[in-house]
RNA sequence: GCGUCGGUGGCGGAGUGGUCAAUCGCAACAGACUGUAAAUCUGUCGCCCUAUGGGCUACGUAGGUUCGAAUCCUACCCGACGCA
């Protein structure tokens, strides 16, 4: 992997290019996620022709199915998914707290209001606490809604952590899993993606300073872990390491450093968040991070948060937006989103936008793509995702130009006047 | 014509004397969704109000029994099926 910076605005924002063996990257660029090798509801021909440049897919999920070992067969995961274009894959750590989160009753990764510390609700994460009964059977699971059922379990929890790895329950059927920076870092060389990811620990909005010490302390380790199994393992692929800290300056700050310091490619900023200094955190991490080597914002991809972290200097954000929105019924337009579920677009035959020259927008209209959600037929998912992927493609493009044209800010506050 | 069963909120369909403005599903409406346990989840869903409470109108129609009826009785209207 090799990565070109091509200019930097005065404010941060950078447009680049990184260059895989599967492809150049212009950056900045939105990352759609495709978790199991592939994008829900979408042909990745499909994904391509709406502007994708790169996708995310996961190690966790493809460790459980079908097995790394089974796309290493196929030829690696481009070609078992047939994508050629590049791939970056996530180390499984998210799923620390994703899966860990059933505990946080529907906690987002990014907190849009002042969390309360329920620090109870996750003390079962820490190191040296009772093993198995921290693990629940699968059938006891709740989801992110079922607060009762959560509340009333007696750990609520999927995963637990412990200095050298992380024990997962499988959510497919409950069987245990175990994760290390290690083996992560060996499924991940299995899979073959451009672009790989050191084993991380992500905590949840809620964790106070003490626990992100203690996540950060093991963090770093792993980070040094991946990165010298990485080397032992050899090949092409290039290693981000990945930045954690939470929503504490300081801690950033010393993950940044620590990180930095590090041989890896390039970085990815991972954690959570409050909504209205994600920009702030970013900028503050970039501070630290070496300019010649790209930084990928983590699972952010909402409109105004991709300006921010593009604005903070970020050169790639993954994020299933997206495509769960439009699975959702929700499309997005440059006058803001557009929920097509509802009966008023019953009789309304324009394209969800008339200036999109996606392949949804030139061939179907509104009143069609609310019949299909409102049929639940499995078409409104993809035809919906489509237009999104192709939004988010437009607008990064839009993002880039803005960059080499030193009109950066006023693209990003016209764009989100309309939008917002 | 006789008989049987049945008529409940936009629809389907529970409920068969009080805790019923009425379970539930669908539809409708609103909201959520940020390294995908998510083709998902949440809320509202008779009308009105000084609204974690109060009032009004409601279970085919009209009467009746009862302290009290969607629930029991009578008549009528309508529907399905059976027998003629």
């Amino acid at each position: 992997m090799k990565f070109k910076l091509e200019k930097t605005t005065k404010t941060g924002a950078r447009v680049g290019q990184i260059t895989t063996a599967h492809g150049v990257i212009e950056t900045p660029a939105f990352v759609p996620v495709a978790t199991q090798a592939a994008f829900k509801g979408v042909p990745p021909e499909a994904a391509k022709a709406a502007g994708t440049q790169v996708i995310f897919a996961n190690t966790f999920h493809l460790h459980l199915s079908p097995g790394e070992k089974v796309v290493k067969a196929a030829g690696g995961v481009h070609k078992f998914m047939n994508w050629s274009g590049p791939i970056m894959t996530d180390s499984g750590g998210f799923q620390v707290f994703s899966l860990g989160a059933a505990y946080g009753q529907g906690v987002s990764k990014v907190a849009t209001s002042k969390p309360e510390a329920d620090f109870r609700r996750f003390t079962h994460l820490l190191a040296g606490s009772d093993a198995d009964e921290n693990l629940l059977p699968v059938s006891s699971l709740g989801r992110a809604g079922d607060a009762e059922k959560n509340i009333s379990s007696p750990s609520g929890s999927l995963v637990k952590i412990d200095d050298d790895g992380v024990d997962f329950r499988s959510p497919r059927d409950g069987s245990l899993h175990r994760l290390t920076p290690e083996s992560s870092i060996a499924i991940q060389h299995d899979l073959g993606a451009d672009i790989i990811l050191a084993f991380d620990e992500c905590t949840t909005p809620q964790a106070p300073h003490e626990y992100q010490v203690e996540a950060l302390r093991r963090t770093d380790a792993w980070a040094k872990r991946s990165l010298a199994e990485h080397e032992r393992l050899g090949g092409e692929q290039a290693l981000y390491g990945i930045v954690q800290g939470g929503r504490f300056p300081d801690l950033r700050t010393a993950s940044a450093r620590a990180t930095a310091a590090l041989n890896f490619a390039g970085f990815a900023i991972g954690g959570s968040f409050n909504k209205e200094d994600i920009g702030a955190v970013v900028e503050l991490v970039n501070a630290e991070l070496p300019p010649d080597r790209p930084r990928h914002l983590l699972g952010i991809g909402e409109i105004e948060d991709i300006f921010a972290g593009v604005a903070a200097g970020v050169d790639t954000l993954d994020c299933v937006t997206p495509t769960r929105l439009g699975r959702h019924g929700t499309v997005e337009t440059k006058a803001g989103r557009l929920n097509l579920i509802s009966s008023k677009l019953a009789s309304d035959f324009a394209p969800i936008e008339a200036d999109c020259q996606c392949h949804t927008c030139q061939n179907y209209s509104r009143a069609y793509l609310s019949h299909l959600c409102r049929s639940r037929e499995m078409l409104s998912t993809t035809l919906a995702s489509i237009h999104n992927l192709h939004f988010y493609a437009e607008l990064m493009k839009g993002i880039r130009q803005a960059i080499r044209d030193d009109r950066f800010t006023d693209f990003q506050t016209d764009f989100l006047e309309s939008y917002l």
